[in-house]
DNA sequence: GCACCGCGTTTGAACGTAACAACTCCGTGT
DNA sequence: ACACGGAGTTGTTACGTTCAAACGCGGTGC
């Protein structure tokens, strides 16, 4: 049966796509030989390889997902769960999927994206694992106790994290942001200023992101000699962070510069030091973290710590193709340091600073 | 590591995924039996559902997804292309995302994300349709003389829009949101308040959403019988805000409310005011548009229109599933009306406006 | 007694791809 | 002349699902 004929010229656009069969048929070769064009094009032989090539292209012809995520039991796609947004927004989360994306499609990877089921944290992971419709996850925001990494290793599902796991055993593979270094660089850069009294004021304590930035405060603070005029903790808005600032600088021995574990809570302590008529930058510096586009209004000018957000996508995609090769390999662990953007709220002071 | 173990009995694959066959060689039935339970529960009698259903639950069993999809010659997916983070950042896009992935999955879809590659604005979209990855595309951010929506009717494929046609003819469903009716609210609100002289600062002519807004702003003039103390046009970013501002204010007769295009842009102005020595909200008014967390700011305070993302994203999905059912039918077209968050920078003035 | 019906179920055949083994062809060495 | 090997091709099967048709079966009408 000569199928090759009644395609080939005319019907093949009409409505149906093209497939490995029609492609064969139109260019006089078996399917076998146009499968391998694309899974072992050494085994085809250049003059085969150029006629089939040419009526690949003819066809528009790319092999059918589905069927070849059926036959090799492997996907192509990895998932990852949007958390809902919150109030404020969500500073990192655009940049951060999109380097997940590109990253991901440099491995010939696509991202399928979920959201949060109301049944359960796990429903709705449990649900692409029975279906097989992710070949892994990629994860973010890790917390203290996070369920998610024991769930897969006990499911044997293969995962990457952006976020380091917190508590109990390491499982899996992750990378993360060096908070603690973030912070550092922001004690050293006002210790170079002359600063010599600080304050941090960060989230409540149990959060793993915001007790690893408070280490580094105080562990810079150590290595300086610098005195710590108060710790506060305090939930992230802009409020709360003008509230524990205000509280800090009432106090008899105020302090020169305040490190912030947030963009949000250094906003609030911006106006805080503005409430007393002071010049953020110039009597009282400031520092926030994540470089949001608050932090960049010329009006706050904040000195903030950016996170590699593109290399964070890089590396996790790296991660779980490595966990997706090679199940059985020790999972890797990448900590990054990042980059701190100064800007005028750590100006030099004017005035000495004792 | 005897994985075999941890499933509940250890017979149906040590290994191997839970499959039709061996739910229904498990249960005594046949393939289709099990295939009905799940596309056709009326077909199978209660007592063999029964039993079909407890060893379904027993091997945790989904139907597996490439398959399903193969067969069925659709994937359940929606795709959809995040576009390049821009350095000050996207304040809707989180919400956005977040909210089209909780409706697709109402609707049995789930999200594929891509991101556009080097080689031309199209090339990732007919990659994933040549591969029949996804069943339609949801687009966003449509421009004047977008060549997405003729592109997926020349190939006929099935998409959903958020964000008008803004040149031609209509093509495909869209939803989006009436930035001039946002924009004509902010005025109203400002005539209320007993503004008589407003000015506009709005982004480049040619740009659709833009062009939109200032309408809304001319109209609402006209309508409200206001003296418009000028429209200026720049780009997207505070210190051209500020710049524009700065020059609407010298004027001889200058505007006692701006309403900008943009929070980005509003920030900008209300630094302008301040430059002046003037109190924002008190001796001139700003408003601006999308509620972003610079907005939400108490130092900022500004009155912003806040996007109904959660029922785009409703929309969008339905627009789309409505296409992928019924491709002939003639696509819709809604314009959701924004809504306008009041804050200080609307302040009712304390002088009288003339 | 037999054709007919509807219901619940089973059977065989796709969907489009890739792995595998078997085959053809051609040049080479003895 | 002929076995040999390798490059390249072909037929067959399987991946897990759904669709269409067919089946068995008790009940009904004539």
């Amino acid at each position: 049966m000569r199928r090759g004929f009644e395609r080939s010229k005319a019907d093949f656009g009409a409505d149906r796509a093209a497939t490995l069969a029609s492609v064969a048929a139109a260019a006089g070769v078996s399917r076998q030989t146009v499968s391998n064009i694309f899974n072992a094009p050494h085994k085809v032989q250049l003059a085969t390889r150029r006629r089939v090539e040419a009526e690949i292209a003819r066809q528009g012809y790319r092999p059918n997902r589905s069927a070849r995520s059926l036959r090799i039991q492997r996907s192509g796609l990895v998932g990852y769960c949007v958390k809902p947004p919150s109030p404020a927004g969500d500073p990192i989360m655009d940049r951060f999927v999109h380097s997940l994306c590109q990253a991901a499609e440099r491995d010939a990877y696509h991202v399928l994206l979920f959201a949060a089921t109301p049944d359960g944290p796990m429903a709705a992971y449990e649900h692409l694992v029975a279906q097989q419709a992710v070949d892994g996850f990629v994860i973010s925001d890790t917390t203290v106790d996070d369920a998610r990494q024991e769930w897969f290793q006990r499911r044997g599902v293969p995962f990457a994290a952006f976020g380091r796991r917190w508590s109990g055993p390491e499982i899996g593979a992750w990378i993360d942001i060096d908070g603690a270094a973030g912070v550092a660089a922001a004690v050293h850069h006002l210790a170079e200023l002359g600063h010599r009294r600080l304050a941090f004021i960060g989230w409540p304590e149990g959060s793993g992101v915001g007790d690893d930035r408070c280490r580094g405060f105080r562990e810079a603070a150590v290595e300086r000699g610098l005195a710590v005029a108060g710790i506060a903790h305090t939930v992230n808005h802009y409020d709360d962070g003008r509230r524990a600032a205000a509280e800090l600088l009432a106090q008899a021995d105020p302090p020169t510069a305040v490190v912030c574990v947030s963009d949000e809570l250094a906003v609030g302590c911006d106006t805080a030091i503005r409430d007393r008529d002071l010049v953020p930058g110039r009597d009282v510096a400031v520092t926030g973290f994540d470089d949001t586009s608050s932090a960049a209004l010329p009006t706050v000018s904040l000195t903030s710590v950016r996170q590699p957000l593109q290399e964070v996508g890089d590396h996790v995609v790296r991660l779980l193709v490595d966990a997706l090769r090679d199940p059985g390999a020790d999972p890797e662990h990448v900590l990054l340091v990042p980059e701190l953007v100064v800007r005028h709220s750590t100006d030099h002071p004017d005035r000495t600073v004792p």
